[in-house]
DNA sequence: TCCCGCCTCCCCCGTTCGGTGGATGTTTGG
DNA sequence: CCAAACATCCACCGAACGGGGGAGGCGGGA
């Protein structure tokens, strides 16, 4: 069951989605924010597993309610639902950490395959929006795993300790812990296990 | 000297395997049954050592009949003897009592040997049987998997520590810990991290 | 009926991890 | 050419984990 938790400063935009949501059994729309502020709090307090966000709001706008949720709650995915497709709003929604970024002209039903998705950690964009992504993404790449991070993670999720990854790959203990660190920041998690399982989501292992 | 019954419902299938044994000096055809009542009443009566058992039968099954036999008759092996090695096939066979399981492409140098060890009270596999085998055992040993150990492994994949496992779950961390004691035996892993991996890979988790 | 699997909980101990706060050298791309 | 990203290491600490023992209750199948 998807925990959900709507936020526009709209609503009417507010209620439509509730109602979009209401067929589906598997998504249960818990809460509701009228800006990024409260959806921060009703996300953290509501244990939302994905936050249905607005870029357009009065107040804490989109982008800056994404990664101060990230922040707060890395648990949660942001998928970010607006109007317009402004390349301008796409990389910084992308960078501050959502997780998807949809167009409101989106059909209910692509709406809820989104979620769902979202919910297992898998990126969501629309196509239109892809095109945008396409051409400039890959240099601000903030949250790729590097070769050496990959490796790591893929030893550990073998069952190595960090001294039997540092002799696996001839580096010293240190670095393993160092680049597991950095791989914890990437993937918003706290610890092996769930770098592991946000690996096997991103499809960054097999 | 093995006494050997045969139950198959083909007659020229009967007749060759008859043949197959007719070289063979410490192994004797005592009977033969078209059906598994027959083979079990056979079995009872000869004072069978070992009976070399079709699958596909009209009315008892092969599988029928050997848990029948074994119940009738403890001291009498069952070798399943089949055309295919249908995986769906292979483990009910095996509950059932059956010693062996083999193809009837196997060679009679096979068969005799075969028939020898199930004397003994070896098992005897087919070799394309046994890689079946081992992915179902891989694959029962997945869903031996309890239900809450299921779930806790599932929290740990979500990043949860020992502690807000048990939270979760409303019972005390040292449970979270013998249930995880028991995922890392089941799973053949020593740690959480690999643990999750092997949940993934094992499609355990999602 | 009795045994086995499951779930729950306990103690104790050594080891490993995660977090912090650095440092240095190398590669790379604007 | 220089900043940024990457990879490599160091030390220290508290918290969490893994492993070794049990143990009691409970329900279902032999």
């Amino acid at each position: 069951m998807v925990r959900l938790v709507i936020v526009d400063d709209h609503p009417v935009v507010r209620g439509g989605l509730r109602d979009t949501f209401a067929d589906a059994e598997d998504i249960v729309v818990v809460g509701e924010a009228g800006d990024g502020a409260e959806g921060i709090e009703r996300a953290a307090t509501l244990a939302a597993d994905v936050v249905l966000m607005d870029l357009r709001m009065p107040g804490m706008d989109g982008v800056a309610a994404t990664a101060a949720l990230r922040e707060r709650v890395p648990s949660a995915r942001v998928l970010i639902l607006t109007t317009f497709d402004s390349e301008s709003d796409v990389l910084p929604a992308i960078e501050a950490g959502a997780t998807g970024y949809l167009l409101k002209d989106a059909l209910p039903d692509e709406l809820m395959r989104a979620v769902r998705a979202a919910a297992r950690g898998e990126s969501v964009l629309a196509p239109s929006v892809t095109q945008h992504l396409m051409g400039q993404v890959r240099k601000s790449g903030a949250s790729t795993l590097t070769d050496r991070e990959k490796e790591v993670l893929q030893l550990v999720a073998n069952g190595s300790s960090n001294r039997e990854a540092a002799a696996a790959l001839f580096i010293g203990e240190a670095s393993i812990k160092t680049h597991l660190l950095h791989i914890y920041d990437k993937l918003g998690v706290r610890d092996r296990a769930a770098a592991v399982a946000e690996g096997y989501r991103r499809r960054l292992l097999r």
